[in-house]
DNA sequence: ATGGCCTGTTACACAGGA
């Protein structure tokens, strides 16, 4: 089984890149995160065409998320308070940044985790926030799947090898102490990174900034992950993150990550 | 140190991203 993350920063204008990446790289379940569509307007047919099964949960202009499949998910989830009750999750599904389906005993969540802005924010507390809830939903989660796969968009690099440069890293937004420290809390349940299953060394990356031909100097940072439990942790057999997508022309500024099991 | 660049909106700059 084959499950790819890949944040594609509005599923619209990234439609054909998609698509073709899809019959090139045929996986069991794409999940995509910053979609920036509505419901009603996501591009449906643009997946059933080649078939494959389409499940989402956006909002307008901003975040989004969605799963898609080669066969029918079952249970899918979306937001917190599918798990978790109304009161615990408060305002933390107002962003549509979760999305979850079962394949086979398989249960995949795909998340959009925010970014924070800046150290110390408004944003950066959301964030933190956002991630202490994160470990009660997927404690649930792993309790009733204990075949789990939790991949996304982080937006935190946990190891300076993560980052193209390992200067001032605690200074900056997805390498601070803090949002390393929950998100090694987070994992702490049982998640471990499937990336690092395969491959020790650093200066491989799924990000790379629009600005400064970061991309041609390779100046990335990893951060979109499968975080396993150790079921089927084991069962892993590769990841791997293709970088090919962002050559392309008006690329995301994302690319996808690949674990099969 | 700063800003670089990209997306969606009802925009004709802005918020947000990372």
């Amino acid at each position: 089984m084959k499950v790819t993350s890949w944040n594609v920063n509005s599923v619209r204008t990234r439609l054909e890149h998609v698509t073709q990446w899809l019959e090139a790289n045929p996986v069991d379940v794409l999940c995509l995160q910053e979609t920036k569509v509505v419901d009603k307007d996501f591009p449906e047919q643009a997946f059933t065409d080649i078939g494959y099964h389409a499940y989402f949960y956006g909002q307008k202009s901003y975040n989004g998320v969605a799963l898609i499949s080669k066969e029918p998910l079952s249970d899918v989830q979306k937001g917190f308070s599918a798990v978790i009750d109304e009161e615990t999750v408060g305002d933390l599904d107002a962003q549509k940044r979760v999305i979850s389906g079962v394949l086979g005993n398989v249960r995949v969540v795909n998340l959009y985790v925010p970014n924070g802005s800046a150290i110390g924010s408004e944003k950066y507390d959301y964030k933190l926030n956002w991630l202490a809830l994160l470990k009660q939903y997927l404690t649930l989660q792993l309790e009733a799947y204990p075949k789990l796969n939790v991949c996304g968009d982080f937006n935190i690099a946990l190891e300076n090898k993560d980052i193209y440069t390992d200067k001032r890293r605690d200074k900056h937004i997805m390498s601070s102490p803090a949002e390393r420290e929950t998100l090694r809390d987070v994992l702490s349940i049982g998640l471990s990174d499937a990336f690092r299953k395969f491959t020790d060394e650093g200066g491989h990356f799924s990000w790379w900034d629009y600005r400064s031909g970061s991309f041609a100097r390779n100046t990335g940072w990893r951060i979109d992950h499968h975080y396993l439990s150790s079921a089927l942790y084991e069962q892993a057999i590769s990841c791997t993150i293709d970088i090919e997508p962002r050559g392309l022309e008006r690329p995301s500024d994302h690319t996808p990550v690949t674990v099969e099991y």
